[in-house]
DNA sequence: AATACGATCAACCGCCAAGTG
DNA sequence: ACACTTGGCGGTTGATCGTAT
């Protein structure tokens, strides 16, 4: 039997209240981060720890960017998604400012549709079949499928999985036969502010070797699979 | 005006990996 | 080597809002 993290009975649960945010922004203040699971406690919050992190990391740090997506930010999201797969984590790292569970939204809510409209199967990123050429390169307005009804159809992933979606996509990518349509993407001038970006993600990703391989391989855009892209 | 429906997004859940003793 | 704790992650849920009927 697994221990629950916290002492469910209690803690608060649902959306954050005023007090609580001016709270666990005082405490991090003071503190700094860390030690998530005695933070609640000592900062006088009914919360679990793992809902403080979350709360801070995804809407009370100071360094966050609000608001909606610029389109450089969503071209470098569906690239990074190509490259792997649902890792929203890593994906987040590359956009200064913002957090996974937001590239994970604004991917389920908008980037999806988006790339179904035009024909693009979002999971592998490969030209779906069932559409026809004119379709995919004239108007968009023909797809109909919600996002709700796209998520169910969806195979259930396990973490055990992530590797075969990343080389899932990273085959489309080397699959010259795949014919993605003219998307104009570039990730040689979308990436916002590369030195900063790439070196700090670098040192998260020593683990990670052969993905950032092939990632900073992409991203300095000398690979041909991006061609496929333009 | 009422309500049904879809879209969005904040928050939670469960699992996994790293760290520690 | 093992058990346990903790932090982090991705998937999923549910409340809320906007739009269509």
């Amino acid at each position: 039997m697994r221990k629950p993290c916290c002492d469910k009975q209690d803690t608060n649960k649902g959306a954050w209240s005023k007090q609580e945010d001016q709270k666990l922004i005082d405490y991090i203040r003071r503190h700094g981060e860390g030690c998530w699971r005695t933070l609640p406690q000592a900062a006088g919050l009914l919360r679990c720890g793992k809902s403080c992190r979350l709360r801070w990391i995804n809407y009370l740090r100071p360094d966050l960017k609000r608001g909606n997506f610029a389109e450089d930010e969503e071209d470098l999201i569906i690239k990074l998604h190509a490259l792997l797969g649902n890792r929203w984590s890593l994906i987040a790292g590359r956009l200064p400012g913002r957090t996974d569970n937001e590239v994970k939204n604004y991917w389920n809510s908008h980037l999806r549709r988006k790339l179904m409209n035009m024909g693009i199967d979002p999971n592998n990123h490969r030209l779906n079949q069932s559409l026809t050429r004119s379709q995919n390169l004239g108007t968009s307005g023909s797809a109909t499928s919600s996002a709700s009804k796209d998520r169910a159809s969806q195979p259930m992933k396990t973490k055990g999985d992530h590797n075969d979606q990343v080389s899932d996509a990273g085959s489309c990518l080397e699959d010259a036969t795949c014919g993605l349509p003219d998307l104009n993407l570039d990730l040689k001038i979308t990436i916002p502010s590369p030195s900063i970006a790439i070196s700090e993600e670098e040192r998260k990703l020593n683990d990670e070797s052969t993905i950032s391989r092939d990632l900073e391989c992409a991203l300095i855009s000398t690979s041909p699979t991006l061609l496929l892209f333009r």
